[in-house]
DNA sequence: AGTTTCTCGATAGATTTTTCTCGATAATGG
DNA sequence: CCATTATCGAGAAAAATCTATCGAGAAACT
């Protein structure tokens, strides 16, 4: 089909189709669950049934991933699960900095099974004095004025974002000042910054707003 | 290209592509924003120009969402914004029920412009006693044992369910036995529901497995 | 042992989504 | 008034993504 000069460009380095990636966090929780009942094998007609997914496309997303399976056995859960894993780089978590405890900085300070996805929040900051102190699971909380210095100090690499809309950007650009080179975006604001910093957002609103259209459509039409 | 007997199937009553619906609550923020400036008339370059897309692509999300523009004017600002809120079905706003106030679901409950995106949370469930009584801007926590008199009663139509994933299922069926058919999912598992309810899962994870395995992609190649 | 059945892996086809190109239109400035 | 420029709208092309098909291998059953 595509013969031009150079073709497979796209699938440089990390090359792999973005709704394959936000998947594969999917078959990740499936083979846990599985695993945790003592399946030592599993197909992808399995996993799809699961998820509501086609096998096939299932098949094409591990096959990305690097997983290799035999005929008839499908693949060994334990070893499909760590494949995935190392993949998303989950299995040496990173160390990360989350700033603004507010209502949803301290939902995320409070959810414990972090770190078996690959991210373990060891500091936080935040503007308000009377958010300072020890928080859940022993995080800290500093005042914002002492980022930079122990962002530097600490060497932190992931920043998540949970300040007001206001606030994102100049906090933002504190982060990969000092160093923060991938963040989770949770306000709902296009963030700009340096070439090589990635930055994901979490963007509840468009899932909402998905939601709330079908909602309508469907009420439109059906009574 | 497809003269089966019956084309437009697809295209039936909500046929608007997933990824641009995606986008269009993007497009509502800055277009407040803008609006918020001053601004009366406003063009797709600097939509995209704000959010990191392509104006060819906010054009053509716009058009399917039904507006109309002038050439080297733009769109007015103000109808533009009225014509998504509208399409999104965020102009008239459904009252819903929350299950499981918990680390997310109190985060959830306290974010005020909630009603903006077309929801009002109304009431809120929790099977643990401790977290029964008001809660923020008045919304009452009620016993899980109460939900489908309750429900039934008020007769709400969406429902968020932020409890563990165990318990999800079991709290989805119940939702949708009496009388809930759109669920706003944060439990990291797929439910099974009838064939006229929307799910939309909000999958955390899947956007943390893209950040890191970026980012791990990142530090194999780069240093 | 032979047959059946289930599954992976690869390839090709279909569909969806994004990007490009073009002409028409309206404001702006000489 | 006319050239210029910015913009929408529509349609085509390109790219990405999803789905279907087929062959071969491996287990299970007869
Ligand atoms: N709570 C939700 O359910 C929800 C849902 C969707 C999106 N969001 C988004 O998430 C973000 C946080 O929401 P929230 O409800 O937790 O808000 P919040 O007001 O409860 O918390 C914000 C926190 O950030 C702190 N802060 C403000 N400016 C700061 C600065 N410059 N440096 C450091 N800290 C600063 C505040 O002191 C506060 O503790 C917002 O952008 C919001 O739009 C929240
Ligand atoms: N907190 C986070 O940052 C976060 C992030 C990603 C995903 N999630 C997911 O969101 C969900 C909630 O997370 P959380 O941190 O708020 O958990 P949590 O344990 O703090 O809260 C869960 C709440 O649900 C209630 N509950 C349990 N079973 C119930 C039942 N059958 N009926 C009614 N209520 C019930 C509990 O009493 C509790 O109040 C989980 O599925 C979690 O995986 C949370």
């Amino acid at each position: 089909m595509q013969n031009r000069t150079d073709t497979t460009r796209t699938i440089g380095e990390h090359g792999i189709p973005e709704p394959t990636l936000r998947r594969l966090p999917a078959y990740c929780q499936v083979l846990r669950r599985l695993a945790g009942r003592g399946l030592k094998q599993v197909s992808c007609t399995r996993i799809g049934r699961e998820l509501g997914f086609d096998p096939t496309q299932v098949r094409k997303d591990l096959a990305l991933a690097g997983a290799v399976g035999r005929p008839k056995v499908g693949y060994c859960t334990e070893e499909l699960y760590r494949t995935l894993e190392n993949f998303l780089g989950w299995n040496n978590v990173e160390e990360a900095v989350l700033v603004g405890v507010g209502h949803l900085g301290t939902a995320l300070l409070g959810y414990t099974p972090f770190d078996r996805y690959g991210v373990r929040i060891v500091a936080a900051f935040d503007s308000d004095p009377e958010k300072l102190g020890p928080h859940a699971h022993g995080v800290q909380v500093f005042p914002q004025t002492r980022l930079p210095e122990l962002l530097r100090r600490m060497k932190l690499r992931i920043g998540i974002l949970t300040v007001p809309a206001e606030a994102a950007q100049s906090v933002c650009d504190l982060m990969t000042a000092n160093g923060v080179i991938a963040i989770w975006n949770f306000a709902p604001i296009a963030l700009s910054v340096p070439a090589n910093v990635i930055v994901q957002n979490e963007d509840l609103f468009a899932t909402l707003g998905v939601l709330s259209s079908k909602l309508a459509a469907a009420l439109r039409t059906g009574s």
